[in-house]
DNA sequence: TCGCGATGGTTAATCGTTTAAATCGGGGAG
DNA sequence: CTCCCCGATTTAAACGATTAACCATCGCGA
């Protein structure tokens, strides 16, 4: 039971495989007269015949084929949106994607970038599940996307999340609902993780621009999961009263989930005597707090989707600045106004 | 800048593309001289030859490529893992695997399946991310392998996990610890969702061999997430005195999380006053939950690994009965002895 | 009657490898 | 001195599509 080919299709309709290559694809099919297109796909479907697109590639030079590089596709739930929009742009337009995850080793993304042009992917998306500056792998071709990284010397289109803004939206949220006393708990110091730095820039100019003097002890760092959270936590609620933060903005929900832990066991109530915000709507854990976390989520899926876009062609991209993508407030109920200040 | 050919390096070698091919591909490179060799090598390095697996793919009929169909990649961390362990094998094998995300619509599995057999994959990997029983798509490879799922008539390999004695290991683990009255959150009744009724069998069946009476009034089911655990937990710990569990089996980490909510609210402590056991391991939210939260594991990456072992053919593998693959406990500090009862 | 443009196909080259079969020079056996 | 074989390499035929170039037929106007 060998593999239907063309040919049969043609013997099969009485025509030659050009014609049958012509209605099947679709071009040039106005010069095929109706019934003779009708007899084709009629064989074609008697014979149960499939296009075979690797012989296709060869003859056209287009593989309809993505290759996507992922440095860690294993441990957040990031990855999966970003691969889902991605996904979904490239099934839209009839593509498909080459998934490769390297674990972040230069030599795994060396060998991914080889065997993909190997295989004669038409573009590259290049993605990290943590917005960085990379250095790209070598032989990365022209066509390649950055996806939630930068490329250090840019050239290359990028995407990132707008985490500058996504600071300044959190931070706001706080200011609006009547804080003054505002921290953040930052991420370590970390020169390729360009995130804590832009949503400290954000943090600080809501600051300035709310006329409150910012104050170094509320700007703590610790490790960025929910133990992380817990110390920097500690030592904000042990400052003296007076200067104690009425609100903590959270590198990201793990460390809010940190902060929901401290303030419970100091028989602190979420939000009425303390506001908490994160960041990245990790749906595990924002959601289900109690209350519910308000924080700021990571736009992956769009990322996801925009880089998949200029992959294809379907989008233009600047080369040299990424762009920014939104990040949009998510409004639950960890924020309230201070508590009522001593002597109202 | 056309691509370089064989025929380049043929040229630059002074030799045929037949010597550049056996040479390059090592088939048959003991009939070629090892002088001729050397130059062959040196000539591609010189020319910049990337081998076309297009072309090699047509002419051997030999893609290295596996395909992927995933029904949900985006919304889960367990996907991830599993992709992980695929993507691993795959690579130490030298192959490549092509994904595709379908959000569980049939309409898009099938044409997943077509777009990936046109692609010729040698072989295919069918996952879901929570292990159920399905009906497979039409037109599907009989050289597919089912992951975290089961055909419904059998035929394919498949691997899922082995959630009956997931059930029975965290039922074993509480009553070690001395409980006797151990509840159960179970998720909502649905046919396809298998792990609901096989976590239930583990338990019922530790259950009788501890000699523990099962009291159906401890046996609940709520909406799988923390709400639906805390609705649950509610239920249960609103049961008279000599009837609350002492001990909370969870379905999973979220509705533990649910549950940990309800007995902070209470005043409880875990563990001292209640043992709380969850399923999944999720990493966001067992290992950061206070305290830690027992649990357990779902293999997923070795499912993932062992689903393309079987996919690549370099392990056997069973098409009537799926392979149960083994969840590991996770000892974290939610389980305790049972308070003190009353009159010792 | 002839020429010409549509109309509706067909022929054959091509994409870049692999590989079975042919070639070719040289050395050893008879 | 032949003949045969062997090792090293080349020739050429696939693999299964696409597509530029070509061709046959028909109808119609001059």
């Amino acid at each position: 039971m060998a593999r239907v080919r063309m040919a049969d299709v043609a013997a099969a309709a009485g025509v030659s495989t050009a014609t049958v290559s012509m209605v099947l694809s679709g071009a040039g099919s106005d010069r095929i007269s109706p019934q003779t297109q009708e007899r084709v796909r009629a064989a074609a479907e008697a014979v149960g015949y499939k296009l075979d697109s690797v012989a296709r590639s060869l003859r056209t030079q287009k593989t309809r084929m993505i290759g996507l590089i992922s440095d860690n596709v294993a441990t957040t739930p990031f990855a999966g949106r970003m691969l889902a929009g991605a996904n979904d742009v490239a099934r839209e337009h009839g593509y498909l994607v080459v998934l490769v995850n390297t674990d972040g080793y230069q030599e795994q993304e060396r060998q991914a970038v080889d065997a993909l042009s190997g295989q004669r992917v038409e573009a590259m998306v290049y993605a990290r599940m943590w917005h960085r500056v990379v250095t790209p792998p070598a032989g990365l071709p022209a066509d390649t996307v950055f996806l939630d990284c930068r490329p250090a010397d840019g050239g290359w289109p990028a995407v990132v999340p707008d985490d500058r803004e996504g600071g300044a939206a959190a931070t706001r949220e706080l200011v609006a609902a009547g804080h003054r006393r505002i921290a953040y708990v930052d991420a370590p110091v970390d020169d390729e993780v360009v995130a804590s730095g832009l949503r400290y820039a954000g943090y600080r100019q809501v600051l300035a621009e709310a006329g409150i003097a910012f104050d170094a002890a509320l700007h703590v760092r610790g490790v960025t999961d929910a133990w992380g959270g817990r110390v920097a936590a500690e030592v904000l609620l042990d400052l003296p009263a007076e200067r104690r933060p009425t609100a903590i903005f959270c590198f990201n929900d793990r460390m809010a989930m940190g902060a929901y832990t401290v303030a419970h066991r100091r028989g602190l109530v979420v939000p009425d005597d303390l506001s908490i915000v994160g960041y990245d709507d990790q749906q595990l854990i924002a959601a289900e707090l109690d209350p519910p976390l308000t924080t700021v989520a990571l736009p992956h899926y769009e990322m996801g989707r925009w880089a998949m876009e200029v992959a294809l062609g379907v989008r233009e991209a600047d080369r040299t600045d990424p762009l920014l993508m939104d990040c949009p407030m998510i409004l639950r109920a960890s924020v309230g106004p201070p508590p009522t200040p001593v002597g109202t």
